[in-house]
DNA sequence: ATCCTACAATGGACATTGTCCAAGTCAAGT
DNA sequence: ACTTGACTTGGACAATGTCCATTGTAGGAT
């Protein structure tokens, strides 16, 4: 565990932070200037084979980072801003592709995104 | 209409295909040389405007484009070779999120994505 | 037929996101 | 002190996407 590596999991830290590659490394020089780009990239890239931190594709602009791995969960996310919630729906959605509907795929994992406006978005 | 939109919209007309803007570009340009690279690019824009094609965000990398708008439906991933299959699971995603896990937000759409093994890549 | 005008297409520059690699740094063990 | 190995660094590169000034074109007006 070397500083750099200790920095990026302090960033990811907080609760329900979804943040983008880029948005870890700023958070990142702000705590440890010298830290470069190659090695937040290379950390959250552990971090993700280690099962402790989740790539989510919320944004088709990039990938974020969610580190709420341990808990499964969807997501909820604004389509003007782009505000991202965490939610748990009830029913088990894995359970709603029939066989019929499986192509011979061994299917081990769901990922829903609901879309819609935030009540924020939808006051202004 | 102008040729270029047609080869746009010929490429796209093939069943079940979900090709990245670049595939798309690709293959447009072998019905006709000239067309590029942005044409493609906003040609794609307006047909997801106008409700024709839809974006999925199933790769990571880059959009894919699925003319199969009319029908609501959702995709199944494979996580080795990436292909893709439309499915159509039962139940109704958009129920299954109480209104005390939708913070205040509209939700007004939902995206399923299953991921598994395709049988190809089970044998190989 | 010619000209005008509006719109679309073009190509290239640029931006963003992500990956790779050679060299430098540092710590631990010998 | 030397060696070794892992980590970091910075920069080059690649892939994807966007923007803009210029060029082309189709249809209507003269």
């Amino acid at each position: 565990m070397t500083a750099q590596r200790r920095v990026v999991a302090e960033v990811l830290d907080g609760d329900h932070v979804h943040l983008t590659a880029d948005e870890v490394h700023a958070r990142a020089v702000a705590k440890l200037p010298e830290i470069s780009r190659a090695t937040v990239y290379n950390t959250l890239g552990e971090l993700v084979s280690l099962g402790e931190v989740l790539e989510v594709a919320t944004d088709k602009r990039a990938k974020r980072y969610d580190p709420n791995a341990h808990r499964p969960h969807h997501h909820l996310v604004c389509a003007q801003c782009g505000a991202i919630r965490d939610v748990h729906p009830t029913g088990n959605p894995l359970a709603d592709l029939p066989a019929s509907e499986r192509f011979g795929f061994t299917v081990s994992d769901v990922e829903v995104t609901y879309r819609g406006v935030c009540p924020n978005c939808a006051a202004g």
